[in-house]
DNA sequence: TTGTTTCCGGACAGTCTTTATCCGAGTTGA
DNA sequence: TCAACTCGGATAAAGACTGTCCGGAAACAA
């Protein structure tokens, strides 16, 4: 079981994203982040048709959040790139077999099924206690408060 | 991000296990939930090494758990089977690009991989509260009191 | 001893998801 | 108008998961 990397990398923009004033391409961010331009695109893209970000096209265009970084969870991040559904996926064994259950028997689910459900469950409950803004706010201690602004100020360049 | 489907299996296998008294055969388990033989016996060999089950070989051979089932939880047969690792792999975007973080800044985690990490602990917690012998409890409720001990009978057969 | 049954491990294709890239559609600003 | 720049979806390559097969070893029965 392996997550999509995607998912790291959409993080990342979005706590970058949290310091922007104006939208930063996708081209900047990914230049900010050392990884391949057309592929970080695509986790954008899904960024915003989950409604995460604006994408602003034309001349001055790019990538900006949609709403506070407080209202933004990282769950909502996960969701957007990864999927809502949940990794572990019935295939309904019980009802093959010579002793196959009956679909009445299957209106309740599966009891291996609700147990892993439970615990996805509990997975992204886990996710949601988090925003953006709570990330934000630890890498700003983490890397040094001289840093920050100096990094706006170089995605706010056009070049460079 | 998804999950093997041998997880499933296996503990379908693990729940039928609790029921017999001799060894159980590869190929039966495979019978009994009509999936592939070839594979499920990866899965079983998996659970082998990670000591949830015996294997005993011979004539009379088969697969039977090696403790009781109250002392197995599904979070050891999803780790036997899927891996110990947790699904978010934390590549060190941070160290990358014109703001790379220096190695002293980076000797505590991401603040994104603790988070991941979190939820992952969370998700083998929940997996960790249930056991193979609370699943076989409810499926003996689930599908009637009267099946399981036919289920054995079936089982302890080595024909048809 | 011999034969049968069974597990074990590795090597091998098929299939699907993840990863990565390109080119066209649309928008902005001059 | 025009040009430059952006996003967006469709398109290949890579890797992981799924599934299979075979040879080898161990245990039991005849």
């Amino acid at each position: 079981m392996k997550m999509s990397g995607g998912v790291e990398w959409a993080l990342h923009c979005c706590v970058v994203l949290t310091g922007a004033t104006e939208p930063v391409p996708a081209a900047r961010l990914a230049a900010f982040h050392d990884v391949s331009p057309t592929y970080l695109a695509k986790q954008l893209q899904a960024l915003s048709r989950a409604g995460l970000v604006r994408s602003v096209q034309g001349q001055a265009g790019g990538y900006q959040l949609t709403r506070d970084p407080q209202a933004i969870t990282v769950l909502d991040v996960v969701e957007a790139v990864d999927g809502r559904q949940s990794a572990f996926v019935c295939t309904e064994i019980r009802q093959r077999g010579p002793f196959a259950a009956t679909p009445e028997q299957c209106r309740v689910p599966c009891g291996i099924a609700s147990v892993m459900y439970d615990a996805d469950r509990a997975w992204r409950d886990s996710l949601r206690a988090t925003t953006i803004a709570d990330l934000a706010g630890r890498v700003g201690r983490d890397v040094g408060p001289e840093t920050l602004p100096r990094a706006r100020e170089w995605m706010a360049g056009r070049s460079g």
